[in-house]
DNA sequence: ATCAAAACGGATGCTGCCTCCGTATGCATC
DNA sequence: GATGCATACGGAGGCAGCATCCGTTTTGAT
């Protein structure tokens, strides 16, 4: 009973009502109307009033870190899938598109999330997830430089922003093809051309 | 009497006049908070009303490619610059800094220049200058392609993608040291590697 | 000096943000 | 079940910015 002490009593069956409900409409308001979306609009159609919704989620950045929190579970699954590969290049390769595909699941995502990453603001609640992800890539990085595979000069901060960028750019509206040709350009620049002469 | 004919009256005084206060204010404001500034803040310190802004500039993006007219003076100035140098891959890295100071003038700014770049919407005021740029970008890339300083498949609008994506960056407000690299990242995806086997 | 066209700008309606505070709800206790 | 109290709710409201309408003023031409 240490834990459960703490509270004394038991949480009400409408807060978890309500934050569900709340969570699941602003997902879909992200999803098709980016994350500039009308909070106002959220809190109606949840069956709330603003209050509730500001209450549960004091600013925007909360809100959508509680979002992408249940998005997250996603990415580690895509993870587990990759280190199944032996080739670290190619699992760079796939932790970056998986990523990318992360980033830009809302339009208008990656300018709060570069907000985030850079101001070392604590309150901030897209600061931690943000700092998971670059520690994350650096670790790919790191196994992929050490099969000579990748430039010795990349971090993986580095790359986190190439994906941030791509991201962003895909949020604009553009066409698939200059997207890919654009990922193809950021390869080349971090793939260690095979010193085979 | 050809050009005057079709005018048929002298412009009234006061519409030049305010026109340039506009502009200046908007150039200022914009520099200070930003593409999302209050336009009524502008019309306001520019000493009229939001009509009047509005009618000289029916969008935002109207008096942002206006704004951005005077400015490009300084881009054409380096331009003329650029050229004096022999060298064609120094003047594509040139050319690409160039560019990215002028995206990264006022923060926010690469997102209606995406906007405009991707959209064939005539009646969007961006959409020219965009593509005046991207066809530049291209003379750039194909002369270093000849001097064969940068591989055959770069293409001008990769580059300008990749411009863009910094200011982006940058606008977010990211250090420079970690700009520094992206940039870096980015110069050894298109630059061809000497091949002296 | 007069006139008509052209431009001006205040007032206005709208949307969205965020907070305050009176009210309702739900859990614990009896 | 009924009661009491902490907790959570939500409508109302103040504020800021956008964009437009329309009565008034300015300006150039005659």
């Amino acid at each position: 009973m240490s834990a459960g002490e703490l509270r004394g009593r038991k949480p009400r069956a409408d807060v978890q009502r309500n934050r569900a409900a709340l969570l699941e409409t602003a997902q879909r308001h992200f999803l098709e109307h980016g994350v500039g979306t009308s909070l106002e609009a959220v809190a109606k159609e949840a069956g709330v009033g603003p209050a509730t919704l500001y209450r549960h989620f004091p600013t925007r950045e909360a809100l959508l870190a509680a979002v992408l929190q249940t998005r997250s579970e996603e990415l580690v699954a895509r993870q587990a899938d990759i280190e199944q590969l032996g080739d670290p290049a190619e699992a760079l390769e796939q932790w970056l598109r998986a990523m990318e595909e992360y980033f830009s699941a809302f339009s208008g995502l990656p300018d709060p999330l570069m907000a985030a990453a850079r101001a070392q603001e604590p309150d901030n609640p897209l600061t931690i997830p943000c700092d998971i992800l670059i520690s994350a890539t650096d670790q790919y990085v790191r196994a992929a430089q050490l099969a000579g595979r990748v430039r010795a000069s990349v971090r993986g901060h580095d790359l986190f922003l190439a994906a941030c960028s791509v991201a962003w750019i895909k949020g604009t509206g553009t066409e698939e093809e200059p997207l890919d040709r654009l990922r193809t350009l950021i390869a080349s620049g971090y793939r260690q051309q095979d010193t085979q002469a």
